[in-house]
Order: structure tokens, then C-alpha cells, then sequence
DNA sequence: CCGGTTTCTGTAACCGGTATCAGCGGCTGT
DNA sequence: ACAGCCGCTGATACCGGTTACAGAAACCGG
């Protein structure tokens, strides 16, 4: 590895000169300028990232924390974030805190090896976004509730909500189940506020109550499917009548939830006898039907490394929520209209 | 922020005991070392990584250069990539290249960065990772056909190739069409190879040719699918009749081509004239019952993520090339058995 | 009580950059 | 001819750790 002191040797100045010439031009003689160039050519001098981050005490990067990867739901977000990182000459570190013991450890090491951070979703604990706003860690924080005093992005549950009940409600439906556990995550405790007001705010007599899930995930889907259907053995009950204690809707947490739930009322052969709903508009929604909400994801990413930038830039110190539009998107799974019984 | 000099002035030693006491234990006498524990733990002490990092001459990090994190492949090797580097203590860079004029520039800033370089199938232009290897940055490529003297890692089209060839004869399919450019990326070439191949074997008359897209995403599979109906309008033509020049089987170099191309036949009435099979077996190919070829992507990650490790531990120098298997998963695309005409 | 180990600790030289500050040469003004 | 200023460059002190080396303290046998 050639280093600024080799390059100073072999063009014959100071090491202080070679760095002047490489990153501030109008400052040293052209001539000198000139023969600095050449001789860090050819030497091929990379100057070490290393070096000066410790010099200008910044690290050049910021870390994502997310709980997963593989729904295509934070993938799309960290897309998002890393492209406008990119632009910005901003490496991005990744951590996933998905069935990670040591997740404090885990993040205030990544926190030492950033300028800043964004959490996404439930990511991590509240205790240690607390902690970690304390030492002065620059944060935003996605899909999350905001804390006052700390940058967030999210999305606007509210309008798709009402969008949603007001179109189960043209269907016809009256008694609601929601499929999450609100307590769980905050976006899932957002949802579900949004829907509950949008029901009270329709003036319509309605219920609605909770079906609470671990994990949201398909599999839990179908467990919820089957918790809907009484059959808590878990073995198919294509020929028993749940017509009395189906609800006429059911509003999924998210998409993947939706998508299980919807498979395993198909395979019961109940899929036409209750609506159901999504939210995120994952790809496999498209195919399955599924009525869902589309979040911009690839916005929220986008969104929050403009936000993190300000912060480092300085060019800002109170902190900001963006707030993002969703969009609902009607497709079959949501309408009894025209499905036949069994 | 507390630096290692703060703890030694406070704890009444020098700077070399605190370094020591923290990271050999065995070598301070125990009192000394309490004491500087002590002192450390209340000053809230946490070693710069980058006074670390310089003084070590390592990164403890890793870069992975991936095209795009949209589809849900390279989503889930970045996963499997992340919970196996976490474990040992390795942080994680990202960067994609779409879209991106800069490669090169963005790939050699990030390989400063890192201490090895995982990159993801066409991510990065050949010559381009010969002047990495020439440079001796620790490498390891991914999906992505092997140099003799890179680490790499990729799965075993020919097995699955010959099951889905197998398959598909069986269900009567003589001509074919494969969907997506061999020249465009390796794995594509090999997807292609390993198809080709096995009809070869297979002894039977057949034929096949092929329908190049430029990327591999759902529109070229819309546009695949039009070039197939001879719709080069793009309008729909529910009402020809294409039989003279359907093949009978389409095999697309991907689950997003396929499923594009499947919707677009939908529309057009025709799915039922012709067998379709994609390659992945992404989250939606089940909801649209696609037969297809699936990868163990997380594995691939995480196997990616082991053989940069022991690179860069020295414990093996010689290079390893890694051939990972794959699995046909059959569904309802590929066969026309009880799917009545028009 | 003394020389020789052994065990522990301190000093200082790195790692590879940035930035301050002083110094040097050339120019101008008188 | 000389003071004063300006433009450029070099020496060097950082940034925050690790570690080689040397020296001090403790311990041991004789």
C-alpha cells in the first residue's frame, strides 16, 4: 500500500503538500500541483479511508438497523436509503437485529463506526434508541414512532385507512377482525389505530376485534386462518359451518400475514366467505388478489438519508417527521361480489 | 468522546496498560486491572474503531456489491450474508450498482473500506474485478461464473435443468423457448448451458430458441410474451390464433420474466397453450403457481460469507469454488394437463 | 544480602492522513 | 536598499488506538 508520505518522497515535497494538492487544488503552486498528480498516478496512491476519517474525525457512512431482510418490505426501504446514500458519497453499513441476542452491543458498536443511524421499525428496543439520542448519536428512525425530539419518516396510515374501511363497508361488511398484535410493533399499533378511528369516525354500527400474532409472517397467517375457522388442531375443517362466527372482514397487519391467512382459507375451502386485507403491496400480492396498502418504501429509505444528511450537514438542528402517503389498492380479495359459496 | 488516554490519566496508568487490560487481560497484574476496568466502565469508554482499525491495519468489515435489492433474490444472499459475518464480528458494507455511471470508482472506494469484497453476480464488469484481484483485495464471487483463481460460490444449474427438461418432456413439450440473454450475464449463460444441455441428453427431437430481454424484470416478460403472440404492437390480441407459432414450453431465465410473461398470457386468454417456468422460486411464484428452480439464496450468502472469512483469516489460501444445489419445484405452469382451451 | 529471573508497567514509535503555524522567497513601495 | 506583504511550502502536532522495547518492581535461590 503506497501512502501520502511515499508519494511526498518520490515527487520531492512535503507530505502536507501532497494532501493540499489532492484536495484542495488552488491552494498549491499549478507546476507543483502538476507533479504531485502525476507522481500519486503513478504510484497508484489510494489515500487511506482510515487515515483520514481519523483526522477529520468522521466516518463517511451510516448504518441501517432493520429486523429482516427477507420480506421485501425493508429490502425495498434499504434500496432506497442506499441509492441516495450513494449520491451523497455516504458508504452504508448494514445490521440486522433478527434473532440477535446482543442487540445492544450490536448496535453501539455500529454506532461507533457511523456518523449516524436509521432504525427501521421495531428494529430495536426503545430503551436503547433512548440511550443512544442520549450519548448523541445522530438517529432517524422509520416506520416508527417519533419521538419528538428525533428525525422520523413513516407513513400515513389515516387516509388509506379510512380509504379501506369505507370500501369494506361499500362491500357490505360489518364485523371486523384485525390480525397483529398492536402491542408488538409500533407500525402495527399505528395500523390498527387507523382502522379502529376509521371505523368509529364512519358513523356505521360496527366491531371489530384483535386477533394477536408473534411474528408477521405467513405462517402465522394460516395459525390465524385456522383460529378464525375454530379449528385449533391445526387440521382441516373444509366441512364444518363457520358461517357464525366468521367475520365479514379480516384487516391484516401486513401483506405476508394476509397472504398465509388467505392460502389456508382457499385450501379450507372458506376463501370466499370473508373479506381480506393487506398492507405494504409486496409483489406476491399482486398475484394472490390481495387488496392491500401500498407504502412507498423505496420513499421512506429515500426520505430518511435526506433527513440524516441535514443532521450531519448541520444544516439543520430541530428535528423533522416526514410523513408519507399510502395508497390503497383494490384488488379481488377484499370483495364478496360476485364468488359463489361452496 | 473519552479516549484510551482520558482512562489512563484518570486511573492513574499509562495509555499501553489500559490497551492491555482491556484487550489481554492475562498480561496485567489483577488489581491494575480492575482498577482500569473500573475507570473505563465509568467514563463510558468505548475504543475508537478507527484509532483501532489504523494502529491494526484491518477493517473488520466487509463489502457486498450487489445489482439491486428489489427482487427478493439478492435480498435474501445479503441476508444469509449478514447473520454469518455478525457472528464473527464483521460489519457489513452495501452498494449497489444499478443505475450507477461510477463503478468502478464506487467499487474500489468501497474495497478501501473493507477488508474483502463479496460480489453478487453481474454486479461489477469483468475486468473490473480482474483489477480487484490484481490489486490482491480478498474477493469472493457470487452467482457469478468462476475465475479459476477467485473464491467463489454458485449453485448447480445442470441438476435442476435436467429435472425441469425431464418434466417438461414428460408433459409432451417439444419446442421451447428460453427467455433472457446468455450474453448478458453469467448466470443467465449457465441457466441457458444447463438447459440447452439436458435436451440434448434427453435424446428426444426437439428444439429451442431463444427470446432475448434486456434486464430480467416483469415488463420484459409482458414484452416476451407479446413478441411470443407476434403482438408487436403491444395491444392485446386475444383473438388470433398463435398455435402455428406457440412453443410449446417457455423456460424464462427467471421467476420475474416468467411471471410477467404468465400475466400476459393470462390477459391474452392463452395460458393454457403453453408451459411456463421461471428460475428462483421468489415469494410471488407460489401464488401464481409457478413451476421453477429454487436457490438457496441465504445460503449462498452465508456460504459466501464463510469462505471470505477464512481468506482473510489465512487459514486457507488456495482458492475454493463452491457449488451450491438447487431444487425444481413443480406447480401448475409447466404442465397443460386439465386446462381446458379457450 | 546480592545477582538473575520473572512479571508488570511506562515511554514512545508507529498506523496514514489533516491542519496549524512558521519560514522562505519574490514582489512592491518608498 | 530595506520593510512589509503575499503566495507557497515544510515541519510538526494532532486524531486514537497498538505494540516493541526498556526499565522498574517483585521474587527466587544461594
Amino acid at each position: 500500500m503506497t501512502t501520502i508520505r511515499d508519494v511526498a518522497r518520490e515527487a520531492g515535497v512535503s507530505i502536507a503538500t501532497v494532501s493540499r494538492a489532492l484536495r484542495d487544488p488552488a491552494i498549491v503552486k499549478p507546476d507543483t500541483r502538476a507533479k504531485v498528480l502525476e507522481t500519486a498516478e503513478r504510484l497508484q496512491f489510494r489515500p487511506s479511508h482510515l487515515g483520514r476519517q481519523l483526522a477529520e474525525r468522521r466516518h463517511a457512512a451510516a448504518g441501517v438497523v432493520f429486523p429482516d431482510l427477507s420480506g421485501p418490505y425493508y429490502a425495498d426501504v434499504v434500496m432506497g436509503y442506499e441509492s441516495v446514500a450513494a449520491e451523497v458519497g455516504r458508504s452504508v453499513l448494514i445490521s440486522s437485529t433478527r434473532g440477535r441476542a446482543d442487540v445492544e452491543k450490536q448496535v453501539t458498536d455500529m454506532a461507533g463506526r457511523c456518523d449516524g443511524l436509521v432504525i427501521l421499525g421495531p428494529a430495536v428496543p426503545e430503551p436503547l434508541v433512548q440511550h443512544l439520542k442520549a450519548t448523541g448519536t445522530h438517529l432517524v428512525l422509520v416506520a416508527r414512532p417519533a419521538d419528538a425530539g428525533i428525525d422520523s419518516v413513516s407513513t400515513a396510515a389515516t387516509s388509506s385507512a379510512t380509504a379501506l374501511v369505507r370500501h369494506l363497508l361499500d362491500d357490505g361488511a360489518r364485523t371486523f377482525v384485525f390480525v397483529g398484535d398492536p402491542a408488538a410493533g409500533p407500525d402495527v399499533a399505528d395500523r390498527h389505530a387507523a382502522v379502529s378511528q376509521a371505523l368509529a369516525a364512519s358513523g356505521e354500527q360496527t366491531r371489530m376485534s384483535i386477533l394477536p400474532v408473534d411474528d408477521l409472517d405467513e405462517t402465522n397467517g394460516r395459525r390465524a386462518a385456522d383460529a378464525l375457522l375454530h379449528d385449533t388442531t391445526g387440521t382441516r375443517t373444509p366441512h364444518c359451518d363457520p358461517s357464525s362466527t366468521l367475520p365479514d372482514a379480516v384487516v391484516c397487519a401486513n401483506d405476508e400475514l394476509a397472504l398465509g391467512l388467505l392460502a389456508r382459507l382457499t385450501e379450507a375451502g372458506q376463501e370466499h366467505r370473508v373479506r381480506v386485507t393487506g398492507w405494504d403491496d409486496v409483489m406476491a400480492a399482486r398475484w394472490a388478489g390481495l387488496t392491500t396498502v401500498r407504502q412507498p418504501m423505496r420513499e421512506l429509505g429515500a426520505t430518511a438519508a435526506r433527513l440524516l444528511e441535514e443532521q450531519l450537514d448541520g444544516t439543520r438542528t430541530a428535528p423533522r417527521h416526514e410523513l408519507l402517503d399510502t395508497e390503497l389498492v383494490v384488488r379481488t380479495s377484499s370483495t364478496l361480489l360476485g364468488k359463489e359459496p361452496a
